[in-house]
DNA sequence: AATGAATGAGGGTTCATTCAT
DNA sequence: GATGAATGAACCCTCATTCAT
């Protein structure tokens, strides 16, 4: 990669930082192209350059930020920890990416996912295996029922994850993050082992 | 009320109903007053005479929406029926005021009711109660472990009946109920009684 | 017609005025909303109240001149004027309608006069039938040729007409008005029987 | 000419030919200097390095496509043909330069053409020398009323040239080439000798 | 009280042209 | 000399809101 090629892919890089961090904070539909160049330093036309529209910024935003995610979400799975703490971290852990998700951005991001487009390819490939590896692990060392379908849980931590980043629910469950561990292990029934 | 105040809360209605349904189709964001009115059958205008501004449509909008919901609500908690029978009509019960909802209509309000105004009370005056009820209902029958806090189990509730209404969740989801179920009583560990 | 449509009408002629001034003097691309709205003494959305688009717009452009120059023309039809006075003047008189037309303007009429819509029709019904009306009575006064077909003829005062009236042909010709219309009447050959 | 300027000189008909031939499929105010570039396989700045902008441009691509149709045209004029077919040949003949010529195209270059400006200069030059000795040729086989002036003449026949070129009119007119080519010889009075 | 008409501000997008390498 | 990158200005269009009747 030449000069002018590291130079494009860098720009490239702050327009796609610029507008995740601006999609995240206020949704997709209020943030303005202009916006969006005032806050990368360059013309919106140059957004055009290397983006032709609107909608295909947004797409590779969303490719971006799940490459972003994924690396993130690998360490924890490749790390040293007890099965739990992966779990806790991974569905707790904020600092992953982003501190604050806004809601639309996920809505967004979710629709694509689901019109079986290259985001649920990619998500499907880098990210799934890891899901499955990991709860795999889980049913193994006892902590996860082994009747239980993989989608179901993916479903779950999904679910957790998702919700508990939103940044009007965040800081209101944060007292009750044990509690909702243990849902999340024993239901609502409770360990009654113990 | 007299017929002319009659008339005026008749009216009224008509406008809320009109962009309550249009909100919940296609989000606020790209719901115009001009088709709001148009679905009225009134004149923007008199849109305006009655709420002031888009924002304060809005508000009465979710107000709107709140007090049907809790209505039906409070039908499935004071029915006759067992309490997972209750918990499950609650969470996947998708009927109870529209059956499909668009995501940024719940983000706006669940924005609105994190605000401390008046939505959030009306929650808690209105619907919170029903809850608390119908956790000690669970609780008292074994259902419910009895550690656990009632803010916590709601939470989960919440988390669970919001992510499933989502219509691109929905349809992903519906095989799953049963695992599903199980997870939100026994969790990931599984019943270990059986 | 009350009071407020009839302003409506008059504005919306107010509007087609200016926008078809503009379009005869400029073309049609060249033309924005803009300046039609500042010619208008209207603001811009007012136009898009009326007219929706520019596209329909300029439609209703075309309707509305057309209609105009059907009247014109056919006041030169009834009326009481020998034969090669009638084609002279409706070949060569500029003053119809409009006494400089913008080149563009015809060509992008003609293509929705080619495309079959509502311009046609009313071309087909309002005007055609005059065009016939005049070649059967230069027919029957000797003047036009029983074997020539009505298009062809037709053919040839359009293109004369319309060529005629373009604002950089205009000028050039006019010395030669006295061999054109022979040229119409008898062709290059010449009137041989003089 | 050295190796240096006989590559500029390719490069700079390259990108004529391809300007005129978007200009010709899509007239010129719709084709951009971007569209030239790609289809030339050059920079846009290369373009501006040679035509200093896009008016200049499209000047010098009026001259090169005038250049090219005299020649085309010449070939007619010289070719051992009696005179109704080369008449016949100029007016319908579209294979000359381009089988579909936009209309704007056309427009734009009858502008520049009748601004008194070096494209007038070229064509009466190079041109207009062929019709009269066409024209002549014509008095002298007795096909071509003396009297006419020949500028008449020429009007007529550019006319019939540049009309029947229109995409739009061009299908409309074949069925009627027999009598479209008696009225141009007879006119509408029709041959009184057959 | 209710309405049709009107508007200023802003959105996404395109383009001829210039800058910097 | 040639290029990719960048830009200011303009265009079409939409919308929440206000005006005038």
């Amino acid at each position: 990669m030449d000069g002018f090629q590291r130079r494009r892919e860098l720009k490239k890089r702050n327009i796609l930082e610029a507008a995740l961090a601006l999609f995240m904070k206020h949704g997709i539909q209020k943030v303005s192209i202009v916006e969006i160049a005032k806050e990368a330093n360059v013309s919106q036309v140059t957004i055009y350059n290397y983006f032709e529209s609107k909608h295909k910024l947004i797409h590779e935003v969303f490719i971006f930020y799940i490459n972003k995610a994924v690396v993130d979400f690998e360490n924890i799975i490749e790390a040293k920890l007890p099965f739990p703490e992966k779990i806790k971290k991974i569905i707790f852990n904020k600092k992953e990416v982003a501190s604050q998700i806004h809601e639309e951005f996920y809505h967004y991001m979710m629709k694509e996912y689901t019109e079986g487009n290259e985001i649920e390819k990619l998500y499907n490939e880098k990210a799934i295996p890891y899901f499955i590896k990991l709860f795999e692990e889980g049913k193994e060392q006892g902590y996860v029922d082994p009747n239980l379908s993989n989608e179901a849980i993916l479903f779950y931590v999904h679910m957790l994850k998702e919700y508990i980043q939103k940044e009007e629910v965040y800081q209101k469950i944060l007292p009750l993050t044990e509690d909702i561990t243990n849902i999340f292990f024993y239901g609502v029934v409770g360990n009654k082992e113990v």
